[in-house]
DNA sequence: TCCAGTAATGAATAGCATTCATTATTCGTG
DNA sequence: CACGAATAATGAATGCTATTCATTACTGGA
């Protein structure tokens, strides 16, 4: 009895256990993925019995959702406080791009349990990291549009294929960076995706200075024509 | 005894076990995904039972690479036969994308199959649809950089990102497929992915160069009339 | 007709998420 | 401080998998 009252530690509040119990699923679902991080596995790390995890979240899908939530929270509160301080449509869609491509080399774990998930469509909603990832893909389409607008970017080009050009291609990107293992170079992938998706909808500066000066070469021949 | 005897059915050969087994998996995995269709429900359709799978077959994902082998090898059979008629670096890579979207939108079920597969790496080497996509890349990656070489296309521009964009659009094209079910307008999207790719990549030195010609003829004929 | 050899069977096993009756702890109130 | 309802935690039990393997059934040649 008094070794049972010795070792009686105060339960956690509500809060820290479900920190914790979070804190362990990442580590579990990171290291073996969703399928095959068993719960058991969760509440052994988190010092807990399964049955305790079912009263904090709706399954084991759930847990991998407040998983998800909080890695996203994070990139999502440094993309507000970024986006509107950078000029230029091109710039704002670069910086996206160059973001998306730091979340995925900086954490690895988290990159092969999100590209995993990304696929997953047998539930009845789509899975989250499917939404959060959309909200991205949104917000790059926003920029296309604009720059559309006002001039910047070609008038007949599709926003959503470019965005699904852009993200299936980080996709494929975070997929090979899984498999491999071969560290990203960040900043060269960001100008190789940007360049080719720029020079692609940009309406295209170098060609029409090229093409303006074979104008003023043709003006300036008929000048000679005329005064003859 | 005689009631047996009656209803006995000869063996079906060893060819014909494996095309029914094959077939009923096909279904149960089309319409179910690989996690979710089940041995049982595949041994039923097959009107087998599942230990006599586990005779022809090295478990459920070796019954899964065999469905994925024969339906890609159809795929195959038909680029084969298709991409040496064409002309252009750029018109084959168009040929490439088209085809893609045509298998997408063609086949619903198998869609779904694959699209999730894409993204399993659990297993020690990499799935058959994995591999069996690379392969595509690689005819895209190959164009691409013939392209280059001959000039049609920019010299700054990485194969490998391209093929990204494309295979991953594409991808992001059958999940979206997946998901909402509106029928993919194949042309239209082809169009658009080739559009965006190739104004991307394909040099306007040709364009600009026919142009700078014209304007050399203008200017030695004024040449020729100041002379005169 | 018989008998190796081959094929098919399905009960048994092991691993999993999830449930729920039971046990332990907490905390407001007398 | 003591009590006891309310809340939290437990882990054995359930039902669902893929996979195995001892047993049973068939086949084709001597």
């Amino acid at each position: 009895m008094s070794i049972v009252a010795l070792t009686k530690v105060p339960r956690p509040s509500k809060e820290q256990r479900i920190d914790t119990i979070v804190e362990s699923a990442r580590k579990v679902f990171c290291a073996c993925g969703f399928e095959k991080g068993s719960i058991v596995d969760i509440a052994a790390d988190a010092g807990i019995a399964e049955g305790t995890i079912y009263r904090y979240f709706d399954g084991k899908r759930g847990l991998l959702d407040e998983v998800l939530r909080r890695h996203y929270a994070a990139i999502f509160d440094d993309i507000q406080q970024t986006l509107p301080a950078i000029e230029g449509y091109g710039n704002r869609l670069r910086y996206l791009i160059r973001r998306v491509l730091l979340a995925i080399s900086s954490d690895r774990g988290m990159c092969g349990l999100i590209t995993r998930d990304l696929r997953q469509f047998d539930t009845t909603q789509p899975s989250l990291a499917q939404s959060l990832n959309h909200q991205i893909g949104i917000l790059m389409a926003d920029e296309i549009k604009a720059g559309i607008k006002r001039g910047d970017f070609r008038s007949d080009v599709s926003p959503g294929i470019v965005c699904d050009m852009i993200g299936g291609g980080l996709e494929l990107i975070a997929w090979s960076y899984m498999t491999n293992g071969k560290a990203i170079d960040v900043d060269k992938v960001t100008n190789a995706i940007s360049r080719t998706v720029l020079s692609g909808i940009e309406s295209n500066n170098a060609t029409t200075a090229s093409l303006a000066s074979l104008v003023t070469r043709l003006e300036q021949t008929a000048d000679r024509l005329d005064s003859a």
